[in-house]
DNA sequence: TTGAAAGCGCTACCAT
DNA sequence: ATGGTAGCGCTTTCAA
């Protein structure tokens, strides 16, 4: 039947109805060779009549390549991580990759099973955002297929990697608080397990020290990276009596529990209390007070990761270096 | 080369290493039909040693069918689209599906085209959030590919689509905020020209006109669905001097900007004016004061358009209803 | 139970 | 400039 809209025609079909062979319509259709005038008019109209679309699942066995970059994630809701999504589709889009998007949820059984999944598939490269996976694991999958690996330090033949320097925005977030006069300062830590919340915690140690002020491990409470955490937190560190001027919380998200927190007692930001966060997302800008907090460019990972793994596929080489943190100052904390 | 690390097997160089026919081994590895033990035993060793792992391009093609769910979001870092994404995800979790998304950006053009460049890649159907395409075109894409849309009401053959009930969610926050007292209700719209913005400004009025309060132009100003729309709207209603005691937000984005223009101003929440939103946005949780709003159930949603996905694909036939939007009562409204 | 072989839709080599 | 055709890696008849 030769008007079945839902039936899909083929190369070989238009071949046939413009009257040459498949390869004359491969090549007009992928410019690889001259085709005379009068026959690349027929096929385009061909083309037209039969609405053809190249099957694009064919092309890429018989090219052996997918056109096709898996992206692992942790979460599909994270501001965080999606930011620096939007960063590598921006840096894909001319390039005539797709993303195929995983998410691995933190835990390393779950990603390594992502990452199979997406070599199954046949991705030309995947890109790792941070994760629990070992070093090991990865380098083993660079040996299948290219990797770029965000918030990991791995080196091999083909995977590249780099990360933001946490410890020096906990650095920046804590002298801050130090020059604005606190020296009482909480800190709600991320996931003991999490680098980066390890880095941050760190970074507020180290300062404090330079600075000669006793890190007392009565104001060091544990968050988990959710605002729950943060709430949960600064509760205890009321109950607990402790005496603070300022909370360094672990990443914004952490900070706005803290921030609901001290709003239940009637603890006003920054007058009584003041708040610093690490990340900058998006609505820290709006949150009341606006956050002070340490920026992390997402976008520019996002950018960063799109341009290393187009450059390890061969199609560009831009220069990549890698953004850094900063303190961005809002109107979460007070001089004292 | 027997041991080069980085290249991949096939299902032919098993069958030759194991002494028997590529069939066979294609056999053992669908379970679609007998194999004798001995052979089994040894396809199973080579396969191990092989490391082989099935391409499923190649199968794909095969088969006529990718188990790829195409969706098209408008954001990648919307909280409101992604919370939809999760529930998608874990509707077809266990599916063999996987989700190939991209993003449209709100513009129609480009949703087109990401809805093209799905279909060339051969998804097995595609879901649709939102969006400015027309009916038609959605129609259009239906001849060719099943589709799932959300937010939209098109009707055809292989489309199936739902919505939920923005006017009455509206109605009910406006009832809410009569109820408390309130007489003068501002409101801050969404973009003129998407539905669900209208049917919200549709809900306040005729709620307002329920209880024969005047429906005052004065109230009611233009936001843009994001923080800053909300902030400006704020801005302009307060320089207009207008007198109102609550303020009815497009969206939660635009409650949190709202929110913020108030504080800038000292002026108090729900002390001074009552504010109440529209998503109930994870984060309007933990927003100070924690914000009335209208509940979307968006992780529902996903896991609707995942389940209805899967039925129309022939595996499940789940009943799907449409989850109910709702008032969640926090603490940003005030009694008057 | 097993193998041979056709073919999914495409590209590219080898001819002409 | 053009056509014939092998083959990408797989599944599935058809025969045996």
């Amino acid at each position: 039947m030769k008007n079945d809209e839902s039936s899909t025609s083929t190369l070989h079909h238009v071949a046939q109805a413009a009257g040459v062979s498949p390869a004359t319509v491969s090549r007009f259709l992928n410019g690889t060779a001259k085709v005379s005038d009068d026959k690349r008019r027929t096929i385009e109209r061909v083309i037209e009549e039969l609405n053809y679309k190249p099957n694009r699942l064919a092309q890429s066995l018989k090219m052996g390549s997918t056109r096709t970059i898996g992206v692992l994630t942790q979460s599909l809701e994270s501001g965080y991580f999606n930011r620096a999504m939007v960063g590598i589709e921006d840096a894909v889009k001319d390039s005539g990759y797709a993303l195929l998007i995983m998410s691995g949820h933190w835990h390393a059984d779950e990603e390594a099973e992502r990452v199979e999944l997406l070599i199954a598939r046949r991705v030309d490269g995947v890109a790792i955002l941070t994760g629990n996976m070992s070093d090991a694991q990865i380098l083993g999958f660079s040996k299948r297929v290219p990797i770029v690996a965000f918030g990991r330090q791995v080196a091999g033949e083909r995977v590249l990697s780099f990360g933001l320097d946490n410890y020096r925005g906990a650095c920046e977030a804590v002298e801050f608080l130090v020059e604005q006069g606190h020296r009482r300062i909480a800190m709600i830590t991320g996931p003991a397990d999490h680098e980066d919340a390890r880095a941050r915690l760190a970074g507020y140690r180290d300062t404090l020290a330079r600075h000669k002020i006793e890190v007392d491990g009565a104001l060091i409470v544990p968050g988990d990276f959710q605002e729950s955490g943060g709430l949960l937190a600064v509760n205890q560190l009321l109950a607990s009596n402790q005496r603070f001027t300022a909370i360094f919380a672990g990443n914004d998200l952490t900070a706005y529990g803290a921030r609901l927190a001290l709003y239940r007692r009637s603890i006003r930001v920054p007058d009584d209390i003041s708040i610093v966060g690490f990340d900058d997302l998006h609505s820290s800008m709006y949150t009341t007070p606006p956050l002070t907090t340490v920026r992390q460019p997402l976008y520019e990972v996002g950018t960063n990761i799109g341009r290393m793994m187009l450059g390890m596929l061969g199609h560009e080489h831009p220069e990549t270096e890698v953004p850094a943190v900063g303190l961005v100052v809002r109107e979460s904390v007070r001089r004292i």
